[in-house]
RNA sequence: GGCGAGAUGGCUCAACUGGCUAGAGCAUCCGGUUCAUACCCGGAAGGUUGAGGGUUCAAGUCCCCCUCUCGCUACCA
């Protein structure tokens, strides 16, 4: 009986058009699972989408449709880019599915029950700069254990869930299961920041906001995020919390592989976990948090015009060719870069001229010598055994590179037999052998031998570009081959190839490139002018707190300062220590601007102050007040300044 | 600040527990070839392996220190 192999991605968010870094996730997977179904493993393939939560709600409020309508225009967007990159998920799952909302509600209630979760009533442990709450044991000296400070009572009624319970559990297997967490450094920022030190508990429900599965039988609250997101990998194969789940889940889980980005590594090597202990179910064998493809030049934005989308790609270079680049660039632990140069450089060097160029003038002569017919004469040489080692070999050579999932290594691995195929021409030199009526049944033996290696490279090239992979073989006659037959050489039955090959990859001008990169730009910064004026998705959304009186505003009193020294203060990256001139006094503030402004460049500057606000002590550097910065999206911050000059001490009401 | 990773030819990266003239791809230059998408094949040049010190018969690989980059985290009044 065959193996069984579960692979999920992380779903993607509705808020938006996901750009190519997110799309590697996505062809990555599919190149996995492809290549587990040929090796015989039944597979089963799982993505999809992530679609509750305050920002959704909010972004349907201002488009002026229902969340639910909202986010079936997003989920169906991002479905079509996965179609687009011909990814072959056996399942979509959305967390907005009824059988996927009535389970997360059912563990809710079970983790309840069982007292994982309760409910935060405790008053006075709010730390709210932290937004973080804290239990008694917690606190240190009754105050906040992250900055010192007072606690408050809080402000939002919540259910946490108790990870401290789990913990131990958790270092144990993690310990004892060195593949879990992939590549390894990961593992060692989990459990020296968060295992290790202790773990706090998770707000697992909010009150603020609607659009989420509601706790059943506390109708206030709708459960956050986590508990919702994650447990897709089992409601999607049909977990049952009563014990009635699904064939397919009792076949598939636990999952073989979870395929994630780096920064949520912690959601799915911690918490999911525990939920799953909870949940009593077994973890799943290996989270690999996988790191990014960034544009080559500085971080994207829409309106610099530099933000590189999946299909954009796809409609210029080819489906696969965007798949080749994605896999092909991509290491294993640092972060890859694509820019339309590199890319075209892969396509001319890697598809055209080595791959599709080999194919065609292997066609090409088995067309011209022998009207398309290949066949094996059996005129073998010493010359011919290279080439049949390396064919047979290659895909022993893949198997072991794909179990550390390290796919760029595959596909370079495919890409060093295409290579060798085009050395074995030289030597063989066909041309030559043509010439000669003696030689005929020799030059017969050769282009066999490499149309036969080429099926061998196509059979394997399969996972990777599918597409290309199928005209390959069907340009040959043939079909992809048996993976159990790849360390066989000579299969290949005489046949009659295309009379006329097809341009698999035609070669880029890089003017043609550059072309289409300025094109992509002047849209995306059009569009970018319109977001400004209207709303879009990257349009800051405020998040309201709750609303105040003014006898509350009152409290706080701002004047204009004017910075009169500043200093980076020692063993901190992100503090620069001012002294404000205020009126008649000068005070001492510290602020985590660093990255945003030079010492020097603060000096002379004005700004707004909040000048009543309690001393603070940072890094050992005592703070009196706080200078008012705008912050953006990005976390770039501009001192908020006075637009007519006015002099230092003005008091701002 | 805490923990961790890294710094190798123009570019992207290799080199298991220290061991033969530090490898490969791309780019460059030279040569060969013509079946093919001006492609392919071969060859060459290019590195005092971030700086300095130490251990050893032998160090990119181990130890110390310095510089820089990066990740996670804390802090960001």
């Amino acid at each position: 009986m065959k193996d069984k192999y579960y692979i999920t991605t992380a779903i993607a968010y509705t808020s938006g058009k996901p750009h190519i870094g997110n799309s590697y996730e996505i062809v990555l997977a599919d190149c996995i699972a492809r290549f587990k179904r040929k090796q015989g493993y039944e597979v089963f393939f799982q993505t999809g989408t992530d679609e509750h939560g305050q920002k959704i709600e909010l972004k349907a409020e201002e488009a002026g449709v229902t969340p639910k309508q909202f986010v079936d225009e997003v989920a169906g967007e991002i479905k079509s880019i996965c179609d687009c990159l011909n990814v072959s998920y056996d399942k979509f799952i959305r967390t907005t599915d009824a059988d996927h909302e009535k389970q997360v509600q059912k563990m809710f209630k079970k983790f309840y029950d069982q007292g994982d979760i309760y409910k935060g009533s405790y008053e006075g442990m709010y730390c709210t700069p932290c937004e973080s709450f804290w239990t008694q044991a917690q606190l240190v000296d009754g105050k906040c254990p992250d900055c010192g400070r007072e606690v408050k009572p809080a402000k939002e009624e919540a259910y946490f869930f108790k990870m401290s319970k789990y913990a131990d559990k958790l270092i144990d297997y993690i310990n004892t299961h060195p593949d879990f967490i992939q590549p390894v450094s990961r593992k060692n920022e989990m459990m020296n920041n968060f295992l290790l030190p202790g773990l706090q508990d998770l707000c697992v429900s909010r009150t603020s906001f609607k659009w989420g599965i509601p706790v059943d039988f506390d109708d206030k609250h709708v459960v956050y995020v986590w508990l919702d997101a994650l447990s897709n990998y089992i409601t999607g194969i049909g977990y049952d919390v009563d014990g009635n789940s699904s064939d397919l889940y009792k076949k598939m889980w636990p999952a073989d592989l979870h395929l994630i980005g780096k920064d949520i590594v912690r959601f799915h090597t911690i918490y999911w976990p525990i939920f799953l202990m909870a949940l009593g179910e077994p973890l799943p064998k290996q989270v690999f948090g996988h790191p990014w493809l960034l544009s080559g030049d500085g971080k994207m934005s829409k309106s610099k015009g530099n933000v590189i989308y999946a299909d954009d790609l796809a409609a210029f270079f080819g489906v696969d060719a965007v798949r080749y680049f994605m896999i092909h660039e991509m290491p294993y632990e640092n972060d890859g870069s694509i820019s339309w140069d590199l890319m075209t450089e892969r396509v001319n060097s890697d598809l055209a001229n080595v791959l599709g160029n080999l194919v065609n003038r292997t066609i090409s002569m088995s067309n011209k010598y022998f009207d398309g017919i290949v066949e094996d004469k059996g005129v073998a040489e010493a010359v011919d055994e290279d080439l049949k080692n390396v064919a047979k070999g290659t895909y022993a050579k893949v198997c072991s590179k794909m179990d550390e999932l390290k796919a760029a290594d595959s596909i370079t691995e495919i890409f060093t037999l295409f290579k060798r195929c085009n050395k074995y021409i030289d030597e063989t030199e066909p041309w030559v052998l043509a010439k000669d009526d003696a030689k005929k049944d020799r030059l017969a033996t050769v282009l066999y031998n490499l149309t036969e290696s080429i099926v061998i490279g196509a059979s394997l090239l399969w996972p990777f570009l599918p597409a290309t992979a199928e005209k390959i073989v069907e340009s040959l006659g043939t079909s992809i081959r048996d993976y159990s037959d790849l360390d066989k050489f000579g299969l290949y039955t005489k046949t009659k190839v295309t009379d006329k090959p097809e341009i698999l990859f035609a070669r880029m001008d890089i003017n043609d490139v550059y072309a289409e990169a300025a094109r992509i730009a002047e849209i995306q910064k059009a569009q970018a002018g319109v977001t400004e004026a209207e709303d879009d998705e990257n349009a800051i959304e405020l998040k309201l707190k709750d609303e105040i009186t003014y006898d509350d505003f009152a409290k706080m009193q701002f004047a204009v300062g004017e910075i009169v020294k500043c200093e980076e203060v020692p063993k901190s990256k992100k503090l620069l220590c001012s002294q404000v001139k205020i009126g008649n006094t000068t005070r001492q503030i510290v602020s985590g601007i660093k990255q945003y402004y030079k010492a020097e460049e603060m000096v002379g500057k004005k700004v707004m102050v909040l000048v009543n606000l309690k001393p603070a002590t940072l890094a050992g550097v005592v703070s009196e007040g706080m200078l008012l910065c705008a912050e953006d999206q990005d976390g770039n911050l501009a001192l908020m300044s006075p637009e007519k000059n006015m002099p230092s001490g003005a008091e701002i009401c």
